[in-house]
DNA sequence: AACCTGATGTCACCTGGTGCCATCACCCTA
DNA sequence: TAGGGTGATGGCACCAGGTGACATCAGGTT
């Protein structure tokens, strides 16, 4: 037992997240924050770079795990294929973490500074899987325009997801949005 | 000629413009553009809710244009057909900026926290043109997806055309990129 | 001439965020 | 066992964004 406990991390996200849930994020300060950790807001900052990051720790593994379902699909997979397994992937992280998910995404919804740090995330991921899109052939627009896809049925999803009172599944909901999506674009 | 010059809003904008350009947003103070346009740094704030929001005025303006753009188009429109309706308005309206465009765009690409604040405002955007398509009689997730699909093409077609050394028409480029994801969609 | 109103300035204050240096527990080595 | 790294943390000063409360002042109104 050393001076320091070796979870400071850990300690500071569970502290942000029980006090952000308890006033609201605006309400709460990064110095009661740390001290609910039993830390101070200098260390806090050593770990997150800001207010808002502490909440989206973890966001580059579900990025990576995107990226690698991507590559590791099948060569004949179509572009919404790939897009297909990409959210596959995301689904099985989803369900691990589905205990905290309801708390964290409320905690959002109720902040727009937080939705802005989302959204970024969500833009960083779909030029992530954009890029994996590439490599495997794909033009830049067409590349482009099925991550954004992606993206996109990726949030509708996890909305209904996180909502859902019979706790459907997230593959089968964005497996569902997909389909809507496919619909809507070849009507008309 | 009173004590307060009438434009102060403007003055405002245009220093900030001008002093993001020149030494970019983070090095920026809002004190600094306030001396700039003469005033001080609490006008400043009562103009504009903050440093960010100063280069999204008239972003409002852009929104209802589109939405009365869905309301008004015919009754026989499919869902992305209303949506190609809300990227004409669009492409008015950005046409009638091109002046401005690179220069805020180049500012806005070279900040994250710029990049925040637009895609919260393309969020808005979408949020409200699937409230027009509901009204227009479409599902729920029918028309969450069309209206996100629009603001995806938007943005996409908006990086192209602002790069585009031929000045192709905005609109042109919003007819591509849509007729391509229509493609993408529809493959596979 | 007195009054009202709205835009602005002034000042104090809080919080997020950072740079710099001190501190202290632990580990390694002589 | 003493001494010297090393890395995580604390402490402090400081800057900038943002806000509330109050004073000021020009112009129009009565």
């Amino acid at each position: 037992m050393g001076r320091w406990q070796p979870d400071a991390r850990v300690r500071l996200q569970e502290a942000a997240l029980a006090l952000y849930g308890e006033r609201g994020y605006e309400e709460t300060t990064v110095a009661g924050i740390a001290e609910r950790a039993g830390l101070t807001k200098r260390t806090f900052f050593r770990y997150f770079t800001d207010k808002r990051e502490v909440l989206f720790w973890g966001s580059e593994l579900l990025e990576q795990q995107m990226v690698a379902a991507i590559e590791a699909a099948p060569a004949s997979a179509s572009a919404l294929g790939l897009i297909g397994a990409a959210l596959d992937a995301a689904a099985v992280r989803f369900e691990e973490v589905r205990e905290f998910a309801g708390t964290r995404h409320r905690i959002i919804a109720a902040s727009r500074e937080l939705q802005e740090r989302e959204l970024i995330k969500a833009a960083s991921l779909a030029a992530a899987m954009a890029g994996a899109l590439r490599a495997r052939g794909l033009g830049d627009t067409a590349a482009t325009l099925a991550a954004l896809m992606g993206t996109t049925i990726m949030h509708v999803a996890f909305k209904r997801w996180v909502d859902d009172p019979d706790q459907t599944p997230f593959q089968q909901i964005a497996r569902d949005a997909l389909a809507q999506l496919r619909e809507i674009a070849s009507t008309g």
